[in-house]
DNA sequence: CATGAATGAGGTTTCATTCAT
DNA sequence: AATGAATGAAACCTCATTCAT
């Protein structure tokens, strides 16, 4: 069970996690300040020292976090998809869900790394864990002869990259596109270049 | 005709302008000194600021006069090809040997938009120009009936967005395809998805 | 009531200003180095940061400081003397006295003026209010027919410009002349232009 | 004879005092820029550094040439009034019509003696030299009896410092003033403050 | 003689991190 | 555990002065 203090714990860290992704959005890491995260958090600078060993750490954090829970969501989504057009509508739809949810850790993800401290190594590491998923369903689907025969790994991550110049033209373009309509573009271009026709099974 | 005033100065500035796209570069906008850059350029510190109003306008100009020369190589690459599939492979080409000469200003377009300063917008303004240009031939290609129909635009910028993806992950694997491979994939997988077949003219 | 906070606060803000009333007296505004006035008043140069914005704002500070408090000095001293030579005599000698405590301050005031930042009208205001109080006297007393009649502000700032002048003199040469013989001279000097002779009350 | 050389030579000489006098007096020593006063001489900041080692010494000539002017004229107006008060009265006028006619020389003696490297000593020394004269006059007036027994430098310096603060105060508030008021009101001032009555002879 | 590009020492200011309370 | 005042390293930028042309 968890005690009182780990409680109160948990719960001053995620509020300066969840300041500090705001601050780092508005700022990129380099111009963030660690005094405005702490007003933000509503904490003494003192006290994020206590949680964090530095601000690099604290930005490692933001990421971690949400790296963690938009891939796990992102699974999830694809294995309830039946199907490689749903599972890769799954994929595209949870990326651009999450983007709207949380504008500001793509903000983040999309204008500052950090400077030297971070690289896109990570990123890209993150981002291969749901990518290598719908791959492996973009292989199965190969065997099994119901899309014509590419290299899955290869196409996943051209859907992925698709679906973050996406994400970042909604970003910057304040959505002129509903992104229902951007999702069944999407799929549907995808689709046509893997397919057997529009018989790609739902 | 150039004075030769001219010429040394326009010589200094290329200099300072190199440098500091390489210092730039390793160490991200903010973490790059400015002492170092001249020291690179071979000049004096204050001399840097002789050509330059800021840190910040140096970072500027090496961002912009990257994008133009890109832009220009690119446009004139795509005009030369005939035939929409060569247009696609022109406009992939031109990037991937870009990045591949100057995997400096790649590191900077995708790791470090200078803080608060730069926004991924101005990247993306640059970068509508040759996409733009690709789009009129994808445009022109679906009028004559030659590929199905399809949101020119839109489809320009899938295309750049797997060109973009496919830079960065090599850059970050140290190439473990070759070019003309990541090429003929990318061009491939294109050209099925616009396909009336594979008989889109070369 | 003052916490304790306040308190060390107000202290070492006061440590800080009497620092650089010793350095700008000794360098002039333009020369003088903020770590050199952050030595001097045994802290960092950040902290000094914490209490000012910037270096002008320091310079404000001191001048602002000494007036304010040379200019209740001044006024109190005036009001308390009876009769008008009286009251001229503790204008010129509230001055004098305090030139001679605080030698750094009218070296200060007297030979940089903190190049553009400060204005020799911001001094002007400052005298004007004791120098007003003087006037008043002089009217007054005019008005009582204790003097012959004169325009009486203006006679309170050749009072004051003569009290500056030797004061001037006085920081100059060392002091030749004892002050109260000064003070003396001055007086009588100015009461004999005012004068029914020598009948001005005392 | 002076030979072409000489005579080109004295000219930008004089060309470049003046940018700088104009120049200290916008900005003060400290803020006063070599670039800018070379520019307002129309030479380049090299040729500045043709006919003056430093910056302080080019402030050095700004002063001194306009002091040694000053006195002369001054001089020369005492020596040609005749009896104390047209003298007294020759010594205000000087300065005054000076102040007018030199603003900008008046406004760099009152607002910025060049932090560290001139001190007001220098000025004093320059003062003394009318102020002796007048002293003299003074003196000379006393032993005929035509005044009252005063110390006469004393006096001299009283007169100079009333003067310089007219002057101060009309430059400060646009002259409210006109300067033959100011004079006259000056002289009777100190004429009766000198006075066997209004009996001095003119 | 005249130029103005180049220099680089040295100033002000910022801010991540520490530590006494 | 929480605070926030204090620290001081390090960065940007200015500008007097030099010197090759």
């Amino acid at each position: 069970m968890k005690t009182k203090k780990q409680i109160v714990s948990e719960f001053r860290r995620k509020e300066i996690v969840d300041a500090a992704r705001s601050v780092f959005a508005r700022k990129g890491f380099a111009s963030a300040i660690v005094d405005e995260i702490a007003k933000e958090a509503c904490v003494a600078k003192g006290t994020v020292y206590l949680y964090f060993h530095s601000k690099k750490e604290i930005y490692r954090a933001v990421l971690h976090d949400d790296m963690v829970s938009l891939n796990r969501s992102t699974l999830q989504r694809i294995d309830a998809a039946k199907g490689l057009r749903s599972k890769i509508e799954a994929f595209i739809l949870a990326r651009l869900e999450n983007a709207e949810a949380k504008k500001e850790f793509f903000q983040i993800m999309d204008s500052d790394l950090g400077g030297a401290s971070f690289t896109r190594k990570q990123y890209r590491d993150w981002l291969s864990e749901p990518v290598l998923c719908l791959a492996a369903a973009i292989e199965r689907s190969g065997r099994r002869g119901e899309i014509r025969h590419v290299p899955s790994e290869r196409v996943a991550w051209m859907i992925a990259d698709m679906t973050r110049g996406t994400i970042q033209r909604r970003l910057l373009a304040d959505c002129e596109t509903s992104p229902s309509e951007d999702v069944k573009f999407l799929r549907n271009f995808i689709c046509t270049a893997l397919a057997i026709d529009g018989s790609v099974k739902r």
